[in-house]
Order: C-alpha cells, then sequence, then structure tokens
DNA sequence: CCCTTATTTAAGTCAATACTTAAATAAGTT
DNA sequence: AACTTATTTAAGTATTGACTTAAATAAGGG
C-alpha cells in the first residue's frame, strides 16, 4: 500500500520520470549518461538515482568507477498490478453505466 | 508526459491514494462520506479532493448540499497506457537475459 | 428570513524535497 | 604514489506541499 505510493513519488518528480523512461528505452545507461540528459548539476541526478534506487524502481551495478544504471521490473510491475486491479472496477462501473443508458432507450 | 508525473503526484499522498482506491471499490461518495475515512480535518479532505479532481482522477457532482465523487476512468487510463508501454520495453529485456542465459547454459 | 448542514476558500505554519557548491570516496592510469 | 575520471555524500538554502483554524459559499428546511 504505502509501498505504491512511494513509487508513485518517485516517478511523480519530472526528472525521474524522464530517467526511467529512457532507461526503458535505451537499457543500461552509466549516472553520468542520464545526467547529460538534463541541466541539473551532477550530484542533483545522483540523488535523484539514490531515491529511484531505493524505492526499488532501477538496478544498478559497478563497472570501473562508473554505476550502471537500468530498471528493475518489480518495481513497475507492482504499479502494473494495481492498475489492472483497479481498472475490474472501473470497466464494472461503465457496463453499469452503459447498461442505464441500455435500459433507458428502451424505455 | 508531464499530465502523467501530476497524476503520479496525485497519487502519491497516502490519503489521496486511499481516496482513490475506495472510490473505485464503492463507487460514488460524498465529500463527508470520504472525509470519515480520515483523522485529518474536512478542508483538509476537501482540498486533497480538489486537487483530484484538477488532475483528472476523479469527477464530481452536485447533489444538494453535498458534492459526490468517483472516479474519472480517463486519469487513470493513462497512467495504464504507460505502464503498458512500458512492459513491452521490460518484457523485451528480460527476454534478452533469458536468452542469453540459455545460451551459456547451453555452451 | 434565520438556521442547520455540507463543503470550499483563505491565510498562515511546519516539514519535506529539489537544488546548489564543496568535499569525500572509488577505481583506473601513468 | 600522484593524477584523472566518475560518482556520491555532506551541508545549507529556497520552494513546495500538507496541514490547521477561521471565514465564506451553497443549498434546504422551519
Amino acid at each position: 500500500m504505502t509501498h505504491l505510493t512511494n513509487s508513485f513519488a518517485a516517478l511523480a518528480d519530472p526528472v525521474r520520470f524522464a530517467i526511467v523512461d529512457r532507461l526503458l528505452r535505451e537499457g543500461e545507461l552509466s549516472a553520468g549518461q542520464i545526467g547529460a540528459g538534463f541541466e541539473i548539476s551532477g550530484p542533483a541526478v545522483s540523488q535523484h538515482l539514490a531515491l529511484l534506487h531505493q524505492t526499488g524502481l532501477v538496478k544498478r551495478r559497478r563497472q570501473a568507477q562508473r554505476r550502471i544504471y537500468s530498471v528493475h521490473p518489480a518495481g513497475l510491475q507492482a504499479i502494473s498490478d494495481w492498475i489492472n486491479e483497479a481498472r475490474k472496477f472501473w470497466e464494472a462501473s461503465l457496463d453499469r453505466l452503459e447498461h442505464a443508458l441500455q435500459q433507458e432507450k428502451e424505455t
């Protein structure tokens, strides 16, 4: 529960969202490569990466001096699971609405 | 893009997340009914609801003095769309990993 | 009209967070 | 060992955000 809100908080920042989105498309990237895409300082990027890692949305490994980051699917899967369960409810309610409108037409 | 980060920011707060989750399960609820589930003040709840409405995650209508809130599916659909596109990427990378491990076994 | 009920808007406070620069750590190269 | 490269940690500041109480708005009923 609270786990999920942390994931949402992580993705709520435009910089962090862009980082995750880019890692999804490009696979593995070093902290430096990631930072080159933004105008903010290196430390600022590092702090964003630390938060994403702590939240479980990205993995990292060392390669010499570099830190290589990539998406950690389990973190996104948790969001996917919630959305899928949520969809069950909202689709059910849309179905009820459709039925109600149909009833109206028929009278 | 930025639209999505606003949705994530809306769901990043535990109170707002709980509101949306409850609206999904219970359908329509008045501001008062929603607020009764939390220990915070009425105005605090009202502000959360205003933000959720502004972000497009909930709809509202008037019923006498009451404001009736419900989930606005389009808002959640946008998140669902992003997650589904994201999954394409992360599943593709998992497939690559699986193939690589398979290759290793075979040698 | 005044009163009650339901909710929002306004105004102010406190804590969280995103950023900065400077210093520290980690690893590789000469 | 000294030097360069890559990144993080530390420390301080400024903005954002969640909350409070008090006042305003909206709608219905006596």
